[in-house]
DNA sequence: AAAAAAAAATACAATTTTTCATATTTAATG
DNA sequence: CATTAAATATGAAAAATTGTATTTTTTTTT
C-alpha cells in the first residue's frame, strides 16, 4: 500500500490544481496506485505505452536503453511528478524506460482518461504544453552535454543536474550508484568513478559513500562550459 | 517577397487546419512574412524569443552553439514546419539557433498571439501537444545516437533521418555540406567526409557531389543498430 | 553472521576519434 | 573572369576515452 493515497495526491499538489473534480474522480477509477521495490522497471521501451505515470513517492529513472546494453539515464524523477509524459501522447510504445532507483509508489493512469482530460480542458493541456516545452529545454542540454562537450564537461553538467534540478540542493544525498552517474553523462562508469575522486581530490566536491556535496559549483560551471 | 502568400500558407496548410478564421487573420496582423538568403540566421541561441516561426519556402535548420564553436544541428526543416516550437512556450529566450540553408521563406508570428490562440482553441492546443510529443521522440533518438553509438552508427543514423524524415526519398538533394552531415550526426567534417567516401566505396550509398542516394538501407540500419 | 554478489577503486593496455597538415576541387565575390 | 574563399579529400600523429584486469569495500541475501 502506497504510503500517501492517490486521493490526497491529486488534492493537494499543483500537478493537478486545472483539473475538475469529475475530471480527478475519472482518474481515480481509472488508475491503479502500487507500490514500486527498488531496482523495479516501471515501463519499458518498446512496450505498448497504455498508461500515463506519475511518481506519488520515492525516486525514479528514465533511461534509454542502446542496443550495446549500454544505458543513458534521461532523468531522475522525484515525486510528485510524470514520467515520460513525452512519450505517451501519439506514441504506441514507450520510446524509454524507467524504474525505480529506491522504494517508490507509482500511479499508472489509463491512457485514454487522460487524453479524455486533454481534449476537455483547455487550462491544463496548456499546462501540459509547458510542462513539455520545460523537458524540451531539458533534451537541448542534454543533447549539448553529450554532442559537445568531452569527458569533464559532461561529467560536470550530471552533477549540476544532479545538485540543481533534483537534489535541489548542492549535498546530493540520491543512492545512486557510480554506475548511474556514469549513464546520466554518458561517460563509462570508470571515468565516472576516475573523475569522482579526481574532484574530491581537487576539493571541489566531498565524496562521502554515496552522498556528493558540491563545494565549489563555480568551478564545476566552469567545467561544463569549458566542454 | 516570399513566393507564396502568408494568407495562402494558412488556408491551405493542414498545420492551420483547426484555426478559425479569426484566429488566422490574427496571425496575419501580427505577424511579418519575409525572404532570407541563403545562410542567414533566423534566430539566436540566447536571445529573446518574441516569434513563433514558420518555414513556408526553402530549407532551415535548428542547431546547438556549444561553447567551443562546435555546432550540434538538431533539425532539418523543410515547408511548411514550425521552427523550434518547443522553446517559445515557458521561455523567455531561444535555447537554439536556426539558419537557412537556401533562400528561404519565413513568418515570424508574435509569441503573444501565439498563445492567445493556444489558450481559447482547445483542439489547437492538443494538435501542438501531439506535435511536442513527436518532437521528443525525435530527441530520443539523437540523444541515443550521441549517448551510446559511435562513429559508424551515428553516421547512419544521420544518412537514415536525412533520407526518411527530412527528403523522403532515397535520393537526398538537399544542398547540405559535409561539414553539416558532420554537425548533425556529432562527428568531425573530416570523419564525415571519411564515412561518406567509404560507404560510397562500398556500395551502400552512391556519391554525386552533394547529392547523396541510398542504395543499401538495410545495411544502414543495421550500422545504427550496432551502434 | 557468513557467504555471495554488487559496487567502488585504480593502473595499464587498447581502441576510437579527432586534430593537424596539405592538396585539390568547387563555389562565391568583386 | 580572375581572385579569394570555402568545401572536399586523405594520411599520419595526437588526444581522448574506454575496456580489461584485479583488489578492496560495501551491500545484499541466506
Amino acid at each position: 500500500m502506497p504510503k500517501v493515497s492517490l486521493e490526497q495526491v491529486l488534492e493537494e499538489h499543483k500537478l493537478f490544481s486545472l483539473l475538475t473534480q469529475e475530471e480527478k474522480q475519472s482518474i481515480i477509477e481509472n488508475s491503479t496506485h502500487l507500490l514500486y521495490k527498488k531496482g523495479e522497471t516501471i515501463c519499458k521501451q518498446g512496450a505498448f505505452a497504455n498508461h500515463i505515470i506519475v511518481i506519488t513517492d520515492g525516486l525514479a529513472k528514465t533511461y534509454l536503453e542502446g542496443s550495446n546494453d549500454k544505458n543513458l539515464i534521461i532523468d531522475i524523477l522525484k515525486p510528485v511528478n510524470w514520467i515520460g509524459l513525452s512519450s505517451v501522447y501519439n506514441e504506441t510504445t514507450y520510446n524509454f524506460s524507467a524504474a525505480t532507483i529506491i522504494d517508490s509508489s507509482i500511479c499508472l493512469i489509463e491512457k485514454q482518461t487522460f487524453i479524455d482530460i486533454l481534449s476537455q480542458n483547455n487550462e491544463f493541456a496548456n499546462q501540459i504544453i509547458g510542462k513539455l516545452c520545460r523537458n524540451s529545454k531539458h533534451f537541448f542540454n542534454k543533447i549539448t552535454s553529450l554532442g559537445n562537450k568531452q569527458l569533464h564537461g559532461r561529467f560536470a553538467d550530471a552533477l549540476l543536474y544532479l545538485s540543481n534540478k533534483v537534489a535541489k540542493n548542492p549535498v546530493i544525498e540520491l543512492s545512486i550508484t557510480r554506475k548511474e552517474i556514469g549513464e546520466l553523462a554518458g561517460i563509462s562508469t570508470e571515468s565516472a568513478i576516475r573523475l569522482l575522486s579526481e574532484l574530491n581530490h581537487d576539493g571541489i566536491i566531498k565524496l562521502d559513500g554515496k552522498v556528493i556535496t558540491i563545494l565549489k559549483e563555480n568551478l564545476l560551471v566552469k567545467l561544463s562550459q569549458i566542454g
